[in-house]
DNA sequence: TAAATTTCTTAACCTAGTTTAAGTACAAGG
DNA sequence: CCTTGTACTTAAACTAGGTTAAGAAATTTA
């Protein structure tokens, strides 16, 4: 539980009790590459800690192709929130980039704990509001910036991601073929 | 109040003196077209509601052009939530696109009814989660489309704002030219 | 360790969307 | 009521990025 409690205490430290109770909720397991741990059209019924590894979120378009929205790395949540909160379908996948070792809470235990500890729904408040600024701050540089000018900015945001993805990965999170990544690479490398 | 706590009671109904707190911590104001709610740099310091009238929100990026990233009409909650909920300069605009009314609470008013009204808490929990759901859609929906497409889902999914707005707004927020936008309208008339 | 699969690159050709420019039609404000 | 801006359209020339195809390099898996 190292890992999990290092980064809650970052945002608020807990009493030996509150840990105790956190640590009764959550499961421990370990996933293969390429393993799913969410699938389209089922609910996200769990909320991921990633202790190792790297996970990818994505949706499939009407033409077949994958788009990356999202990853996560050691430290990071994933969840397909809307999907979780509301208990609905989802329309995203989270799969594995790597053989991977995560924590885990399920819907039911979490909203248990909202209640009995005060402090986990506020870190769920401040985590979520994370998620929403980032995903906010994509939304803004996916308009207003040439592809090359969004690679360089993920490569500067994201350092230690950039050297452990496939460029197919990262070509899929900046919206455009891995040819063109290809392009742009070289292009860089020449200016250099 | 009527409107506002009509938008309330979809989520959770309210008691007499729930009603009255909230109402204590509220004020109404008018705002005129092209005023602005929100200035880049300033901190977010109010939740709006909008009673009537249209808002949009937008950044500008390194070379001056404006991207809307959010349309606000009767019945929605707007407010840049990272500097809100953070209290840092926002790089985002509000700004009024006709003459508007509008409720307003301010951070530590709501922060203060987060803990006297307990669904308040609830509520805007609710809402937070449905602006990150919109948000993570269009995400999805502008890698995986066309202009045309992405145009066509903008009129299906607010068939109200795409009659009230400016072409030019609506091409800011897909992401294109009005010149383009144009086209787009164009090849979709002689279609029809 | 060999076979199979995935990844990366290059290059020629193609298309969605931009730019610039010019003209028309409204709407807003003094 | 006139004027100034804002909105909308068209068209020609241009560019960012996509497509297809094919070979080389690296990583997985058997």
């Amino acid at each position: 539980m190292q890992s999990l409690f290092k980064e809650f205490e970052k945002i608020l430290p807990l009493t030996e009790k509150e840990s105790e109770l956190i640590e009764s909720k959550i499961r421990h397991l370990k996933i293969k590459r390429k393993g799913l741990i969410l699938q389209e059209y089922s609910i996200c019924s769990q909320y991921t800690f990633v202790i190792k590894g790297c996970f990818k979120m994505y949706g499939i378009d009407d033409k077949g192709f994958s788009h990356n929205i999202q990853f996560a790395a050691e430290g990071d949540w994933i969840a397909d929130m809307g999907s979780f909160y509301t208990q609905t379908p989802s329309k995203l996948h989270i799969e594995a980039l790597e053989d991977s070792e995560i924590y885990q809470i399920n819907q039911p235990d979490l909203n248990w704990l909202f209640e009995e500890v005060h402090k986990v729904n506020r870190m769920f408040k401040v985590i979520s509001e994370n998620k929403f600024v980032e995903i906010q701050n994509r939304v803004l540089q996916n308009f207003s910036s040439t592809a090359e000018t969004r690679y360089l900015s993920f490569l500067a945001q994201y350092p230690q991601l950039s050297n452990r993805l496939p460029n197919t990965q990262i070509a899929s999170y900046l919206g455009i073929t891995p040819e063109f990544l290809s392009k742009i690479r070289k292009r860089l490398s020449k200016k250099a």
